[in-house]
DNA sequence: GAAACGCATGGGAGCGCTCCCATGCGTGTT
DNA sequence: AACACGCATGGGAGCGCTCCCATGCGTTTC
């Protein structure tokens, strides 16, 4: 029953030679033969073995993403699900498999790497973290695995997509400058990742280019999460300022949390601005204004970067490619630009 | 470079067939020789060749986890991140690796399923879809491929692990009667998915198991989205129940919002229990009263439900298996039982 | 002390493909 | 008319493993 490209090739009257040409779109088969092989395999419903495939061309047509990031982030977090989407979309588009690793804790990440990567099972990989102090990395790197890194990563020679998390955050800020705000505090990231240093860049940048100073009580470093968010709020206060803007959307309704309680009005007393669009940004009231960046986009990007790669096999030390995908200014009502009357100005 | 077995075997001295016993753990290689080799293989990091040994073994020690679902619901959902996550831990605990196939289009199906499944990369399949139409059972089933349902599937030879929704939902509407409700109205998910037909068969159960009739104008039929929460709330606030049994979190979010609007008072003037405990179920004021489901859980044992299956390679047409997880009613302020203080019965 | 057995080890065959080279045929060249 | 050449086709070799069988040796048995 598991049929053989011989079989095949016995079934057509011709040889597994052929039959192989036919399935590799190889130009010298006279179109008849061509298509009447053609027809005993969808006839037969017959598939090469991908093993005995690869065994001879080293391809496998299955890529991976590995995630080294800690589980909890992961999961909370709608960003993973959204770019895993775009990138077994356009992986499969493209008739390759997708394998996903992750690497839950770091003794397993050895042994889990070892699997994954040395059994030749895999043609590349995309490397979704944004911790630079990953091993992988270098692993990859000295094992000289093709792979593109989601994020931005500081060595010229690796391939990276990441989305304009700089300008994204400057034009937020701009855009409460541009209501008239001068006092503009920041509730950051981690800044050990590069979209919590980056997006403070932006902020900088922001008020850097009018002029306006930028003191240390109007920066609040958090983590992202609410409860960060929430004491952030309560901290920034002291400098009483006008606008916040905040490096992620969840941070921002813990902040948005506390300035309700503390009987500040929004936006009147105090503007808020997020980051990342999550689903529940639109949700909140009042609605919050916030970057958009274009997650599924950067995963397919991502995988479309890592296949062209191993379509041309490039030398070793070729130059690698950096991907900015752009960021998208949402405009709701957390920032007071937007009347409180949706789609009105009012 | 790429090392060999026979590269292996002529560094150790010994033969290829020695170091492949060495390496698959057959008995009798004198305990001096294997030490010897095994030294080999770590000093050189060698690593058999996945493809070569899968050409021979017929098993590639890779499952996969097909997600057929329509895509905007997927990533929504917290849940399908959470349960992957059950599926990776447990897969790369067992040393297999995990490929991930969402089905996007309806046209993409037969195409990606003939290359996922046909082309012999796979030992096994677990399937996380509720829809009982879907055409892979029927293909899996044919192609004898071993696989597993995470949901509740009607066919007796089909392997299936689920939560107990039925028994979810009768402990929370039995719940909302020890209150003293005897007006209880629901808001269903989508009765084509088993948790949504179960979910209301659990809240019909305790409805009679204690006498207390259930009218039409008790029951909405929504689809798991806030804005059916939202316009079932409004519609089951004509039969004034004092207390609603909502098949899902973010459903419930939505009718908690419409009733607030009509002005009523939660769970003072209308009680409120949910169904998921998403991470948003404990954030929301009042905090929700819902139901639990081992999510992570129901991944890890469906996963290694079809290891085992894998492993013994049980002979075609035996009983298949159907594990059934517990759910949990953890109750926060929505319902009325526990106070608006947390942690006290105030 | 010879036959019988057990265990550790080596080498051949073959899994299902792709690639290369050899073959055969029709066409174009001189 | 003889030759070279191109293209379509067939078959051998081999990818890196596992499995089976053959071999050789030490140990038991009567």
């Amino acid at each position: 029953m598991p049929l053989t490209l011989e079989g095949i090739a016995k079934l057509a009257g011709v040889s597994r030679s052929t039959v192989s040409r036919v399935i590799n779109d190889h130009p010298s088969v006279r179109a008849e033969v061509r298509g009447h092989v053609q027809q005993i395999i969808r006839e037969t419903n017959y598939q090469p073995h991908a093993a005995a495939r690869s065994l001879v061309t080293h391809r496998t047509h299955i890529i991976s993403v590995i995630i080294p990031e800690s589980v909890t982030k992961l999961f909370t977090d709608p960003f993973f699900p959204l770019l895993l989407y775009g990138i077994t979309a356009t992986s499969n588009a493209h008739h390759y498999d997708l394998m996903l690793s992750l690497f839950n804790g770091p003794g397993e990440e050895g042994e889990t790497y070892r699997r994954i990567i040395g059994s030749g099972n895999l043609d590349g990989v995309i490397v979704a973290s944004a911790h630079l102090t990953d091993a992988v990395f270098l692993r990859l790197l000295q094992d000289k695995i093709p792979f593109v890194v989601v994020g931005r990563y500081p060595d010229e020679s690796v391939n990276c997509v990441d989305v304009d998390n700089i300008g994204g955050a400057r034009m937020a800020v701009e855009h409460l400058i541009g209501l008239g705000h001068t006092r503009i505090a920041t509730l950051t990231g981690p800044l050990t990742m590069t979209h919590g240093a980056d997006r403070l860049s932006g902020y900088r940048l922001a008020m850097a280019a009018h002029q306006l100073p930028v003191t240390d009580d109007l920066i609040f470093h958090g983590d992202y999460t609410e409860s960060s968010g929430m004491t952030g709020a309560k901290q920034l206060l002291a400098a009483s300022p006008t606008a916040i803007f905040v490096a992620s959307d969840v941070m921002a309704i813990g902040a948005l949390k506390t300035l309700r309680e503390a009987g500040l009005r929004i936006p009147q007393d105090i503007a808020l601005v997020g980051f990342d669009d999550v689903s529940i940004a639109a949700a909140v009231e009042p609605a919050l204004t916030t970057v958009r960046q274009p997650i599924i986009r950067l995963g397919a990007t991502a995988t479309e970067l890592l296949l062209s790669l191993l379509a041309s096999r490039p030398a070793a030390g070729a130059a690698a490619q950096r991907i900015i995908l752009p960021t998208e200014l949402v405009v709701r009502q957390s920032c007071g630009a937007a009347g409180m009357i949706p789609g009105t100005s009012l």
